[in-house]
DNA sequence: AACCGGTTGTTGTTTTTCCAACACGTGTAA
DNA sequence: TTACACGTGTTGGAAAAACAACAACCGGTT
């Protein structure tokens, strides 16, 4: 079985036993595909029937508008999975997915896992990962879109920040972006964004170096 | 059997024989509970140990940061599932959940949903369910960053229309906004929406009457 | 037809953001 | 040590968005 070890790796199947994985996957109906790079793997539009993991590569996710002007929203490096959601949904993907170095991708049939028999350990375990894995995801999502809702760049640092203190649970933490990932991470402009977090700093709100936070209550 | 057609119109159990109900509400270890109004519900923070259904009342959920300025960020009538993917991810909630009106809740334990027995046919159509029900979530989520990623109004406008456009498959279409609905979704403010919009019509990308709206190929 | 409330579009002003250019500090390698 | 790349902060002018106020329009009611 080639690829074991890679599939072993992402997050789907990394709880089931190594012994196990040959005959799960096999009542998963799964199916190894390899793309050539710049070969599109699902184009925007089409219903999805089965989710991926990619084994090995890169992807980028990309939507083209009604005016034919395309952009880029993601890339996915091996050990991500492909279209959960939109095979959970069993909906058309929002997006196009294509290859951006020689893939390959290990298809499976969500619903297979449904159906698998719950007596089995790994099989649970499987569902679980995937549920687990739906549900972090959702959660990704929207505390992303409580710091984009936001009026003002002000707005959105303060709900990032204090989202951030909240999960380390701590006044003074780190952040996993330097600025301009931030900026990207809020849709802003990284300068304007550094002079918004300037005057934060002077309005007394937080002091920061680099990627280090501390916040401020106000007195 | 209290309120077991309210349960019955739930998204998560509407699609369970209603005889099936009340034992696979015991196997879920399931519980209702009564809040008065502007009562707490769940706390920011806090970890989710259930998920539940809303079978009467409303729910306001919001934030309050670091600094304590608080905002509202969704009201949930009866039907809707509070915790679902906080609970789903063992994770704190994000936000808190307070009674807006009095609330009857069913409480349910989401990892029971799992280890059921996957034999009896109601269980699996609950898992079915459940996941389907993140799934979508999942999606619109995703989709409204899509829309919200975006720098200007114009592009935000594009965007959404463009995926409304795909979504119904055709370039004429009606939207469930308003203008001010609209304004709110992307997040901009409504009269400098509306100035937009007129701009997208002068320059022959679209045209519109209410929420009615019809996408032209630039020629 | 006249009225009314609510929605939508317009206009002028103020505020915020973008953008481009550059300055400064830090860490790395020659 | 100097040179250089890179991340970050700053600045001034251009563009966009917010804001407030009002006008036009629409659908429903009397």
């Amino acid at each position: 079985m080639p690829y074991l070890s890679a599939i072993h790796k992402s997050v789907l199947f990394r709880k089931i036993p190594r012994e196990d994985l040959p005959s799960l996957l096999e009542k998963l109906d799964s199916q190894l595909k390899h793309y050539a790079k710049d070969q599109v793997i699902h184009p925007a539009g089409r219903k999805v029937r089965r989710a991926g993991v990619l084994l090995e590569g890169e992807a980028v996710l990309f939507e083209e508008d009604f005016w034919e002007r395309s952009s880029e929203l993601d890339r996915l490096k091996a050990g991500r999975i492909l279209l959960a959601s939109d095979a959970a949904a069993h909906a058309n993907a929002l997006y196009t997915v294509r290859a951006a170095k020689p893939c390959v991708i290990l298809w499976f049939d969500v619903r297979e896992i449904l159906t698998l028999d719950a007596g089995r350990e790994g099989n649970t375990e499987l569902l679980r990962s995937f549920m687990q894995e739906l549900a972090v995801q959702n959660r990704e999502l929207y505390a992303r879109i409580l710091d984009l809702d936001r009026s003002s760049t002000k707005e959105k640092l303060l709900s990032y920040l204090s989202k951030e203190a909240h999960r380390q649970n701590r006044n003074e933490f780190d952040i996993p972006y330097d600025r301009r990932e931030l900026a990207e991470y809020l849709s802003v402009e990284r300068s304007a964004m550094s002079a918004e977090l300037s005057r934060l700093v002077k309005e007394g709100y937080l002091t920061t170096r680099r990627n280090h936070f501390r916040l401020l209550k106000k007195s």
